[in-house]
DNA sequence: GATCATCGTATTGTCGACAAACATACGATG
DNA sequence: CATCGTATGTTTGTCGACAATACGATGATC
């Protein structure tokens, strides 16, 4: 009785014919998995608080199995934790885990950069261009006062910014990072109301980077995005003094009670 | 590194004096995908094989569900793909893929020296005390001819490496990395019994990058890490990581990242 | 009045079973 | 002889149920 066929995994789907892309279909536990993710970034689950299987397989929709595998890719990733017969928490980050995040994340940038730098004239330029336009994002939005977008445009940015890179597991491991790096302002503003911070100079820190980036100044490229990820450290964890840029703004999404929206899953579809 | 917060925590178990051990500090599904690990690196699974879910559960001796979630977190970590209705199986590396893996280690690694070199004198002496341990184990295996065991040692010592330097996320971003190693000799090796290539020079590479370290030679680690990595993707693949051949991969679209985005239309599809 | 033991409840961990879907093989038809 | 359609077998994806365990409350005892 032979195993039908290899599921035919080959790592990367380049093998196909460069005619058509594979439909788009999402396993179940991808979708849980993504949600979750999505709700912890939006703050809807803040960190250190208890999942219950039950309620949430209950607004997703779903039964318990695939949730809870879903669940396991999170616990993986870091973002959640499990302790025996006590069930599945958000994370909670620490000062310490702080400062790992944006040490690892000044890791994957810097390989990332360096590898934005051996691009092409053309698609550099491509990439210089999308960059800009989420730094314009990044001024209307501190503009506004609209600490949400502020943070949703910076978090956009330095995805962009890895993604162009072209690394898979350089972009898996921001993926994580990046929410991570939610968790991590989260977790360390003290106090439910305590409000995003809206720096006026984030849209030109990063108008910095990409200019560097454009000139294809390496040292300058990667001595800013060192000094990036060492002021966030400095701003979260740091008690440092509140510059004189820096002004606090109230805080759009309080503590809200979480809600799921359910997953609807098309069957039958192509 | 702390590790994040339970749940709801109560602090009630601190109250013992640890005399004992946590005893099933390891949930069920930790043990399943430390296992499958292990099976992968020791070759037992070879890339690309599938992986039926009766078969396996029969053989760890659980049932499908904690097995299903415990391969869940394999399949995040990018060891295990998974194609809809057909099932699981171990990820075969492409050439593309092993020069990704070495660059990411060459990030991880790089970050991780950094980290080592701002260590004291004396955990700096007892890192390289344990690592020079490890070329030694090296140097045997090598004139030996234990193939295996060599390149155990060569793992081992960069593991080592890297959890030295005391990051969470370094250490377990370096823990799949080197699995995904594992898996590139695997799958770069053409034929079944090809078996590993006994580098007589390994040890005295290793051995060069403690020396360097040593002397906080910041330079000359740096500089023998990379070309660590770029002679081993060089070897693996026959054409070099950052090679002027980098123009070939086109640089995506920052707007359509990545591959694994969920289906951006939660409610009632199509 | 405080502490300890016991009970009840809620939640998780695990298991078995059902059904949909894909792949393969075979047969019919041009 | 090649190709298409159909039937079948095996697999995964999903669900419900049972049992084990930890937490909280209540009552008894010193």
């Amino acid at each position: 009785m032979t195993r039908p066929s290899p599921p035919s995994l080959t790592s990367a789907e380049r093998a196909l014919p460069n005619r058509l892309a594979p439909v788009s279909r999402y396993s179940t536990v991808d979708l849980i998995a993504e949600r979750i993710r999505e709700a912890i970034v939006q703050g809807d689950l803040p960190p250190g608080s208890p999942l219950g299987e039950a309620e949430m397989a209950e607004q997703l929709g779903v039964s318990r199995g695939p949730l809870r595998e879903g669940m396991q890719r999170l616990v993986q990733e870091g973002l959640l934790t499990t302790v025996r017969r006590r069930g599945l928490g958000v994370a909670s980050m620490s000062a310490a885990d702080v400062a790992d995040v944006y040490q690892m994340r000044a890791a994957v940038e810097r390989s990332a950069c360096l590898r934005l730098l051996r691009l092409g004239a053309p698609a550099l330029a491509a990439t210089v261009r999308a960059l800009t336009g989420e730094v314009r994002k990044m001024s209307r939005a501190a503009k506004k006062g609209a600490a949400r977008q502020l943070g949703d445009a910076d978090l956009a940015f330095h995805r962009m910014l890895v993604d162009s890179a072209g690394s898979h597991r350089l972009s898996r491991s921001m993926r994580t990072l990046l929410i991570e790096t939610r968790l991590s302002t989260f977790s360390m503003q003290h106090g439910p109301s305590a409000g995003f911070v809206v720096r006026a100079d984030l849209a030109e820190d990063h108008e910095a980077i990409v200019d560097a980036l454009r000139d294809r100044d390496e040292t300058r490229l990667l001595a800013l995005i060192e000094s990036h990820m060492e002021g966030a450290v400095r701003r979260l964890t740091g008690q440092s003094v509140l510059g004189p840029d820096i002004e606090t703004l109230q805080a759009p999404v309080p503590d809200e009670p979480r809600e799921l929206d359910p997953l609807e899953l098309p069957e039958g579809v192509v």
